[in-house]
DNA sequence: TCCAAACATGACCACGCGGTCCGCTTTTGG
DNA sequence: CCAAAAGCGGACCGCGTGGTCATGTTTGGA
């Protein structure tokens, strides 16, 4: 389609720094990480940020995109795994991991960022979906749990974690834990709500 | 100590629509909400705002007082309930239920607001311990649960439910059975990760 | 070496924010 | 019924924001 042009040695540099600064920074602000920040922290003018991306939500879509990116990758790996169970739970782990050491929650609040997110969440919805079935039909997990529910309740650990200032980093694996037991058979009550439908196709 | 005359009459019936107004406000836009569109639900000038609450925070501080007092309330009247187990999960389900209809999740960001709110929620926190306790010396949750866990835990079920933008408003049910679940002593796996600290005396 | 195209820059713009202030209106108590 | 006190309103201020643009600088192929 819009084959682009290989960007010129200086503007690639300056696109790298300028992604890895505006992760720190919304990582750090939340949505309200400003553009002023973001370019003071990569070393470049507030116009060069603008020059790479055409708008704030752009910027954030770039990337949010390759996060999701990457754990999809990381949830196909796992779907060949042996143990179904261990499987889904390394999954969590890892998101949890990767939400850690860069807190993008607040992209709850963001809009549709840009189609092209849209896009990669789908693949990483129906990647989830498949790891869940796999380890609902072995019986490591509860029949009553979805894929939209795990899908859900990934970011949970973190969120709850977050909630003391000077915790450990690691605090999220204890309700990670926690949260994984419930979703285990054994004594596992009914749940009085159906799941959630499916927000995205596919 | 400093003992205020009474407001005059239409004060006080403004003082109350402005309360409500915020709420609303920053239920819909976190701390985003801005003074001048309280002021214009509340049908009152910007002006007005700043001679019932000298800041923004002291505004949001005065309903988030209003909210904890509530809980608190609750709690201590569950620390009568014959059935330990049933009273910590009813708690959880008042304290869902009041999210629900008024999200403030977003205080997770506001530092310390009021040394009143501080206060507030020292009481709060205490109550739960007891409930906690309580229902640990029954066996009706794990032995490896803290009060402040379970505080954490408190606001995860609306978290996770908010993440589904048209779902029904009782999605929050079906992740608060899970997560209490996962609170159970059948099934429960050791848990990797020690409790956090209190962060408040007392 | 040279030059056109790609890129970087930071002053600049319009805007919305929290908060202030003072002239005006309403309430209250005697 | 009336003055004094309390409350109200909204124009106004300074600031920081996302985004633009004209000007100057760097790059890379020929």
């Amino acid at each position: 389609m819009t084959s682009t042009r290989p960007l010129r040695a200086d503007a690639a540099r300056n696109r790298q720094l300028l992604l890895a600064a505006a992760a720190e920074e919304f990582a750090r602000h939340g949505l309200d990480a400003s553009i002023a920040d973001i370019a003071r922290r990569a070393g470049v003018g507030k116009g060069t940020v603008f020059r790479h991306f055409a708008t704030k939500d752009d910027l954030l879509a770039a990337i949010v995109l390759d996060r999701i990116d990457a754990l999809n990758t990381a949830g196909e790996r796992l779907l060949h795994e042996a143990d179904a169970g261990a499987a889904l739970l390394e999954f969590l782990t890892i998101a949890a991991r990767q939400r850690q050491q860069l807190d993008l929650s607040f992209l709850q609040e963001a809009g549709e960022l840009n189609s092209e997110v849209g896009k990669v969440r789908a693949q990483m919805f129906h990647t989830v979906n498949r790891l869940v079935d796999r380890a609902r039909e072995r019986g490591a997990v509860r029949a009553d749990i979805a894929g939209a529910d795990i899908i859900l309740l990934m970011c949970a650990p973190n969120y709850v974690a977050s909630y003391v200032p000077d915790a450990s980093p690691d605090l999220w694996q204890r309700y990670l834990a926690i949260i994984f037991d419930g979703l285990r058979p054994e004594g596992a009550h009914p749940l009085p709500h159906p799941p959630p439908v499916a927000e995205h196709g596919a």
